[in-house]
DNA sequence: TTGTGCCTCTTTTTT
DNA sequence: AGAGGCACAA
């Protein structure tokens, strides 16, 4: 008998994962132990042996990227069968379109609109201050926090307590919860946390709604299952309660999510929560090189209370972790350069480059000096698409066409681009529409027939309930685009971009105009919204092969051939939060993401700590991390650019202007440093380390060809800085006077004619 | 109502 | 350093 396809390649776990389809089952799954091929297969599995129909699976994963990736895979394991998946995406997505069905048994209608960060914020401060409570010393940023951490909890302000309640504004903590999700019913919306809350408070109360999924859910799998927050346990429990069919796939050593309410504990006990669980192994790692793995290995060795795992493989051994010590942040990033520099010479694709860091801000860095060098880069994270604030004004635009009722779309638009309607004007329409429990654009229609505003306000806000109206009347004649397209126009909002002029405007313009196109892949403006509401990122066009630089949050579940792991700094990884307040557990999990970050690596692992760097505008001299003093030595190689140690850095010191000369000099010798010096004690700060190496001067530049198009005046325009004079030509590298962003050296490669 | 200068704060951020 | 918030002036 010949086996089905999907079993072809996978090892003994592997197929034991994806045949023992019945009963619960826990699968531990290393680091590029390759269990999303497990996931898909199983999936096949139960599709193709008629286990279930596609209809019948309940498959969550924790990102949409996760989400579209095991789309995709069982796509091609099962073809069109996939389509017919309704149920196979993120808790919050799932949470919603459950939501959407069985909106009115929490007092909301199925056309509820999820609110982002933003105006949930914007609510709360209107809460805060309505209570008298000083915004101060009670930021509307903590009571956010605090409700998402009893949202996650599962808590309903019911269920907040005194003792919780305590921990915001002396004790009142409990009451603005309360209030702020009786806002939120009134305008018929919800948050993030609802979309999860509202359904488990449903599940637990409706016996009728939770017998029918239990019924329809024949199948449930998890994945990141350690990632899981209390909500997220408590869904999955009571749905499979009754089948008791639940697949969850995760890695306690994986875990990095605690500060957004993840429980590392929920994996640790499924085979408590889940009797009689079959727990499987994944252990023979596919992705990475045995030193890659020892040194993984060495590091998460260190904390406590692990699951265990032992991670081999049949690659060959490879190269050593290099651990490489440099004087400074710009040194770092310098160097870094280099090294991809000659890494792509020797054949390297910069697609499977990555640099990898602890905290955003780290990236700028290596932007800076890769703009400079005209190495191409992208980076991930950060700012995203649909949370910058002209999209998200667009977004309010469109809101507020959509469903009137939108108080905080409305709120948010009112006065951008500037109409002269400002806190004054606002008010009164807020008391009016109290007074008469109407919408806020209603109240502003209306507030138009009194005397209450100035005649410019009125005549002001008059123009914008009119074009309101206008929009309105067009939504059903026009496509959704199309519409989008002359709201923006017809605002002034495009108009407020262009008078502005700066790279950032154009820059803004260009992705609004990326958002209009955007739009005309949905079949509605509903879609669109709900779309942009739980996918929260843009499938960025592919193009010409760039280095990746993100954190290591954001890298997590992907790999690369060569790894740059920067900053390993006591005080920045780990970083100084987790040092001074969360005490082991923080340490543990710090330690846990530089797990992560090494076996993001194929290949090779650069591992780099600077000894001075800036933060927060301050020279401050550093100490290379634990971290790098954990990694055992036979799977590393030290270097240091400052040749000799600490004796020799005052020689440096002259070729760098000291910009620190009055800043006290720790001793030099803290966690990391036995490592750092190169595998000799601490004493021995003297012994050359077993390799010095030279920064070179200065980085090869690509694409050499001289241009003949330049000249001194010349005005040209880049992609970073915007327009700006040729001040000096030398060889392909320029100076240039820019308008907005000063003088800067770039490549000529990297400017067009302006 | 809008523009300004000072003060504070600073991790990570899948949804 | 740099951004965002806030109090005050025009």
């Amino acid at each position: 008998m010949q086996e089905p396809p999907y079993l072809r390649g996978l090892n003994e776990p592997q197929r034991q994962a994806v045949l023992t389809t019945d009963g619960p089952v826990l699968m531990l799954a290393g680091a590029g132990t390759g269990k999303t091929a497990a996931l898909t297969a199983r999936l096949a599995h139960l599709l193709y042996t008629r286990k279930a129909w596609p209809s019948e699976i309940l498959a969550v994963t924790f990102t949409n990227r996760a989400a579209r990736e095991m789309r995709e895979r069982v796509g091609r394991l099962v073809g069109d069968a996939v389509e017919g998946m309704p149920w196979l995406g993120t808790f919050h997505a799932i949470g919603a379109k459950m939501l959407r069905r069985h909106a009115e048994l929490v007092g909301l209608q199925s056309n509820f609109t999820i609110l982002d960060t933003d105006d949930q914020l914007r609510l709360l401060k209107q809460l805060i201050l309505a209570a008298d409570i000083d915004e101060k010393r009670f930021p509307a940023r903590s009571l956010a926090g605090l409700i998402d951490e009893w949202k996650n909890k599962g808590l309903t302000p019911g269920d907040v307590d005194a003792g919780e309640s305590e921990r915001y504004a002396n004790g009142r903590g409990g009451e603005l919860y309360a209030q702020y999700q009786a806002r939120l019913k009134a305008v018929n919306a919800c948050d993030f946390g609802d979309l999860l809350l509202h359904m488990l408070v449903i599940l637990k109360t409706q016996r009728d709604v939770l017998e029918l999924y239990q019924q329809r859910f024949r199948y449930i799998m998890v994945d990141e299952y350690q990632d899981t927050n209390s909500v997220q346990y408590l869904w999955l429990r009571l749905l499979a309660q009754e089948r008791k069919n639940i697949a969850c796939v995760g890695d306690d050593d994986q875990s990095i999510y605690s500060w957004r309410g993840a429980q590392v504990e929920n994996i640790l006990r499924f085979e408590k929560d889940f009797p009689g669980a079959t727990v499987i192994r994944l252990e023979q790692n596919y992705r990475s090189t045995p030193h890659i793995l020892g040194a993984a290995g060495g590091v998460i060795a260190n904390n406590s209370g692990r699951l265990g795992k032992t991670l081999w493989t049949e690659l060959d051994v490879g190269e050593k972790v290099r651990v490489l010590g440099v004087w400074d942040g710009p040194e770092e990033a310098r160097r870094v350069g280099e090294e991809i520099e000659a890494a792509k010479r020797r054949g390297t694709g910069l697609d499977d480059v990555a640099i990898l860091v602890r905290a955003s801000h780290q990236t700028r860095e290596f932007e800076d000096r890769f703009i400079v060098i005209g190495m191409p880069y992208r980076i991930v994270g950060g700012f995203r698409f649909y949370e910058r604030a002209e999209i998200r004004d667009a977004l309010a635009y469109l809101r507020i066409v959509n469903q009137p009722s939108d108080d905080l779309a409305f709120e948010r638009i009112v006065n951008v681009p500037k109409r002269g309607l400002g806190d004054k004007a606002l008010a009164k329409i807020h008391q009016l529409a109290r007074a008469t429990g109407a919408p806020l654009t209603t109240a502003a229609a209306r507030i138009l027939d009194t005397d209450e505003l100035t005649p410019q306000a009125r005549r002001s806000l008059g123009n914008l309930v009119g074009d309101i109206a206008r929009w309105r009347d067009r939504a059903s004649q026009l496509s959704h685009a199309e519409l989008a397209r002359q709201l923006l126009d017809e605002s002034g909002y495009t108009a407020m971009l262009q008078a502005e002029k700066s790279v950032e405007a154009a820059g803004r313009l260009e992705n609004l105009t990326e958002l209009t196109r955007a739009m005309e892949e949905y079949d509605s403006l509903g879609a669109f919204l709900e779309h942009v509401s739980l996918v929260m990122d843009k499938d960025g066009a592919v193009q010409e092969p760039q280095v990746t630089i993100m954190t290591i949050h954001a890298a997590k579940g992907l790999e690369f051939d060569t790894v740059f792991l920067a900053g390993w700094e006591e005080g920045l990884f780990p970083s100084q939060r987790a040092i001074d307040e969360g005490g082991t557990k923080s340490l543990e999990e710090e330690r846990r993401l530089a797990y992560v970050a090494i076996t993001r690596a194929r290949r090779r692992a650069v591992i780099l700590h600077a000894a001075n760097r800036r933060i927060y505008g301050q020279w401050t001299s550093s100490i290379p991390s634990r971290f790098v003093g954990e990694l055992p030595g036979d799977h590393v190689d030290s270097e240091t650019t400052m040749s000799g140690g600490e004796s020799l850095w005052r020689a440096n010191w002259s070729e760098h202007a000291d910009p620190f000369a009055d800043v006290a000099r720790g001793t030099g010798r803290g966690p990391g440093w036995q490592r750092a010096a190169g595998q000799t004690g601490p004493s021995s700060f003297t012994t050359a380390p077993k390799r010095i190496v030279e920064s070179q001067a200065s980085a090869v530049s690509i694409g050499n060809k001289g241009r003949d198009d330049l000249s001194l005046g010349q005005r040209v325009f880049h992609q970073k800085f915007g327009y700006g004079a040729i001040a000096e030509i030398e060889g392909n590298k320029l100076e240039i006077d820019f308008e907005n962003a000063g003088r800067k050296r770039v490549m000529d490669s990297f400017v067009t004619l302006g």
